[in-house]
DNA sequence: TCGGATTACGTGCACCGTAATGATC
DNA sequence: GATCATTACGGTGCACGTAATCCGA
C-alpha cells in the first residue's frame, strides 16, 4: 500500500520538474522529498526516476506511476468532498420553491419540524426546480403544478392570488378589481427576487415598464415614498399587512391566481410524511 | 488528504463489524484502530459512527465512506499492478509463437539483442495469438500467415517441414518419402507442446493413434527406445541431428511444410528494427 | 559560484502496544 | 466474569529540518 502523501508528491514533482520547486510547493524541505522519491521507488521495487548528477526526472515508469499518483490523489480529495457534502445534506433541508411567499409561509413550519437541521432555501422555476428535485439538488421543492410523477410525492399546499398596490389617490385606487391592461403604459416597482411571477410579468404585462429592484430595502423605501403602483398578495394582506395611504386592489386574471403544491422525492416519503400532513391540516384549516 | 492506512482499517471495520475483529484482521491492537477511527473522523470533520457504550458501528455517513474507502483502496492496489507490470514489460519480451521450433531458434537471437532483457515464450496459436499481440501480451509473435495488417509489422521468418522419424527396420524406412494416409492406423509418439501441428495432427491424421507425451523426457525416451515413429523436421535434421538406427523420411504433403513470419505492433518498430533485419539476413543466408 | 540533488545527523511527533478503565450482557 | 470499546501511559520509528557535501553549468 502507497501512502497518498507520497504519491501527491510524486505529482507535484511531475508537475514542476524539480526536486525543489516542488518541495517549494509542497511546503516542505528538499531533501525531505528527496528521500520521499527514494522511498516510493522503493517500496514500489520499481526505478522511477532517470538520475544523472545534478538533474533527476521520471522515466518512463515514472511517467506513467505520477499520471496514477495524480488520478488517486484526486479521487481522494473527491471522496472526502462527497462524504462530507453526503455528511451536510443529512443534516440539512434545501428547499427549491418557485416563488417566495410559499416559501416564506413554509420555512417556520419547517424549522418547527426539524429544528436540529439546517434548512435553506432558493427561489428557482421550470425544469431547473423539477431537475434539482430529482437529483438531490433540493430536498423539497414547492411547484404550481401537481405534476404526476412516481418517483415524487406531490400535495396540494396554498393558493396565492396577485393584488396591487396604489397611493389612495392612484387612478386605479377607487376599482372594485384590476386587469394586466389596466397596467399599461404604467410605471410598476418590481422587486427581483419573485421566482416565477417574473415571468408572468414579461409574458402578460408587455406594456408596463417595470423599476426592477434587486435591493429588499430600496425596494419598501420606494414602496413607500413614490406614487409608483406595486404588488401584493391576499397571502401578504392576510398577514395582517398595512400601510399608511395605500389601498390594495385584487387583480382579476387567470395568471394572477396560482396554487402551488409541495413536493419531496418518493423515497425520502417516511422523512417528510408528518410534515406533509402537518402543512395539509393548516391548508385544510384556513 | 486521508492517508491510504486509514482508509483500509475503515474498510476492515466495516468488513469485520467489530473493532477487535478488525484489529485481528489488521494486525494492529484494538486501541490503535479505535484512535484511528476517531482521527478520521477527525480528519473529515464528520461522524461515522454511532457509539452505544460497547458497541461501535458505522452511521449512514460511515458506509458512505467505507464503500469509498474500499475502492480508493483497491485501486491503490490497482496502481501499484499497473506500475510493477509497466516496468517489468519495458525490461522483457514476451513471445508468443504457434510452433516450438521457430521460437527455439529465436530466443538465441533475441538474447543477443536484447542481453539485459527477460525473454519469455508461449506456445499458443490462432485468435489467441493475434489477440494477444496486438493487446500487448506478446511483444513478439511467431505466425504462420503474413497477416495484413496496419498495426502490424509482419515478416517471413523461416519454413520447417515436417519429417518422421522411425526405426531402421520400419516398414517406412525405406520410402523416399511418405503420406499421412501411410500412417493409417499406425501408434505415434507425440509431444504434447508442438503448438498448432497439434491441430494438423487431429485434422489430417485421424486414423493415427497419438501416444501424447506431457513430459519432454519420457518423449525422448520413449522414441529411443521404442519402435514407434515420431515427428522431425528439416530445420531439426539441419542442426546436425542424428539418432541412432533411426531414419528421417520427408512427408509428402502441403500441410507438413509451413512458412512462419516474426511481427510485432507497428508501434514497437523501431525496437525492433535491427532485430528483424538480423533474422532476415538470416534466412537469406540460409 | 550558484542551483539542484544527495547524504549525514539530530529531533519531535505521531502512531503503536500494554495496561487499566468503563460498560453492557 | 466475558466481551468490546475507550482512556492512559510510555516507547519507538519515521518523516522532518538543518547542515554539509557533491556535482555540473
Amino acid at each position: 500500500m502507497i501512502e497518498i502523501y507520497l504519491l501527491e508528491q510524486l505529482a507535484a514533482f511531475a508537475k514542476c520538474g524539480t526536486l525543489s520547486k516542488a518541495a517549494e510547493e509542497l511546503l516542505i524541505s528538499q531533501p525531505a522529498l528527496s528521500r520521499s522519491m527514494k522511498k516510493l521507488e522503493d517500496e514500489l521495487g520499481v526505478k522511477l526516476f532517470v538520475r544523472e548528477n545534478k538533474k533527476i526526472s521520471l522515466n518512463e515508469t515514472g511517467k506513467l506511476a505520477a499520471a496514477l499518483a495524480r488520478s488517486q490523489v484526486d479521487q481522494n480529495r473527491e471522496m472526502i468532498n462527497r462524504i462530507v457534502e453526503f455528511d451536510r445534506s443529512l443534516r440539512s433541508i434545501h428547499i427549491g420553491a418557485c416563488a417566495p411567499q410559499p416559501m416564506a409561509e413554509l420555512m417556520p413550519i419547517l424549522q418547527d419540524y426539524f429544528g436540529d437541521m439546517t434548512i435553506s432555501s432558493e427561489l428557482v422555476y421550470g425544469g431547473k426546480l423539477l431537475k434539482g428535485l430529482k437529483t438531490g439538488v433540493y430536498h423539497l421543492a414547492i411547484l404550481r403544478e401537481a405534476i404526476e410523477d412516481k418517483e415524487l410525492l406531490v400535495q396540494r399546499y396554498m393558493s396565492e392570488s396577485l393584488y396591487i398596490c396604489v397611493p389612495e389617490d392612484h387612478r386605479l385606487a377607487v376599482c372594485d378589481s384590476v386587469k394586466f391592461t389596466d397596467l399599461k403604459g404604467e410605471r410598476f416597482l418590481l422587486y427581483q427576487h419573485i421566482g416565477f411571477w417574473m415571468s408572468v410579468c414579461e409574458e402578460y404585462m408587455k406594456d408596463t415598464t417595470f423599476l426592477i429592484q434587486p435591493d429588499r430595502d430600496t425596494f419598501a423605501d420606494l414602496v413607500a415614498n413614490t406614487g409608483y403602483p406595486a404588488f401584493a398578495s391576499d397571502r401578504i394582506l392576510a398577514e395582517d399587512y398595512r400601510m399608511e395611504g395605500r389601498v390594495f386592489v385584487p387583480i382579476d386574471e387567470e395568471k394572477a391566481r396560482y396554487t402551488f403544491y409541495i413536493a419531496c422525492r418518493s423515497e425520502d416519503r417516511k422523512k417528510y410524511a408528518a410534515f406533509f400532513n402537518s402543512v395539509r391540516s393548516e391548508v385544510i384549516s384556513k
